[in-house]
DNA sequence: GATTGTAGATTGGCCAACAATCGTACCAAA
DNA sequence: TTTGGTACGATTGTTGGCCAATCTACAATC
């Protein structure tokens, strides 16, 4: 553990962005809500210029939009944005599998497996939040083991998308879909099978797709 | 065309942001060059805090990178960021012509294969850096046609950070292997075979790859 | 040589102000 | 009823100045 970790010395930026992007995320600033810069500054205890970076910052990562001279609102998503967000999701999970498939080490076997037992585990239960909490955490670690910083910062992106249409649609995952369906995937890359491994990942997300009922042609033929 | 796009408008942050990252992706200012906010302010005669807000809009791209308190630079690139790029980009323009090919219509075969003939054109000639901007165009054609918001914008990074490494590095593509090589891709696109586009897709870009003796594994199997 | 000030440069963040633009409500004319 | 204008409030766009926090390099000290 690094000392440097403990001495929070975060810009106001970048702490004010994640509390920002953590409501949107949770569903408490839901799709279409409006806001403002001087409201936010105030709420925040920050000034208007602050704040007016952490929104552009949001913007970038399409949590946000902004109408020029009217107004910053959480973005809306329809059909369109949906699809897109799976089958980018699709993809950019396939190819962190493949990588991490190729260059999986014994610890990284030791890590996946744990993320996958303990999603397992909560899916005896029925916390279904928790549940979905684990899925996520088991598809980040894949993500962590496919060691590229730039695909993590994109499936971040897409995921947050993701999750801020989840928390106002108030959908979770299904809890018997979740666990086993993921075995395949998980063997495959401790196996060390790259291609298997992609194949495995992109049905995973297509699956889920149709669950929704969905229109979109799947990405494995 | 839509009349919105003639009647300029857009944000003095906006214009400031292209500007800037024309630069960096044209290599006037290359890779490590340091970029003071003041400096930067009075050169493109705005204010810092606007100057600000473009830095971190940059730093969002990948294009340039900031430590606390010390300044902001242009961004460096090491093999890892190298091969980062290449297999996102390859894995973004392979779902792209996947889609493209799946929705393919008799106009956008005809944009698709104007772009290859006009870079067939330049590739007799000898003008590299046209070839170049050719290869591009072509290239995002593709990524146009597979109507794709997200991807379009998460390419867009990858080919900008990719560029401002080309310039930097004061590299072409070679001339021989641009034209034709991407016929198979083509094809493939407007045949609607999407499977096919996408592994021609991968292929044009891993082939590259080895050009520039990486010794990363190739993504086609 | 290693450590410890110290000074200058640069960013971090705040504030107040004004300009530009948008949305709306309202009124007038056809 | 519809169209067009206009006035107004709200909000963003942009500026300039200000001071604190921090980094960097270099000098001073042991």
């Amino acid at each position: 553990m690094k000392k440097s970790e403990l001495i929070s010395k975060r810009s106001l930026e970048d702490q004010a962005a994640d509390l920002l992007r953590e409501a949107i995320i949770n569903g408490e600033l839901p799709p279409g809500m409006r806001l403002v810069e001087m409201t936010l500054a105030k709420e925040y205890g920050l000034s208007r210029g602050t704040i007016r970076i952490v929104l552009h910052q949001l913007g970038a990562e399409g949590l946000v939009t902004q109408v020029p001279y009217a107004g910053w609102s959480v973005v809306e998503m329809n059909d369109q944005d949906l699809w897109e967000l799976y089958t980018l999701r699709a993809t950019l999970e396939g190819l962190a599998a493949r990588l991490a498939a190729e260059k999986i080490t014994e610890e990284g076997v030791s890590e996946l497996q744990s993320a996958y037992q303990e999603l397992l585990e909560l899916c005896e239960g029925d916390d279904l939040h928790a549940i979905t909490r684990g899925d996520l955490a088991l598809h980040k670690t894949i993500i962590a083991l496919s060691n590229h910083k730039r695909l993590a910062q994109q499936y971040r992106m897409v995921e947050n998308q993701f999750l801020s249409y989840i928390a106002a649609a108030n959908r979770t995952f299904d809890p018997h879909l979740v666990g086993r369906s993921h075995e395949a995937l998980v063997a495959a890359i401790c196996a060390g099978e790259g291609k298997r491994a992609e194949k495995e990942a992109i049905k995973n997300i297509t699956g889920f797709e149709e669950l929704q009922g969905m229109k979109a042609k799947p990405l494995l033929a």
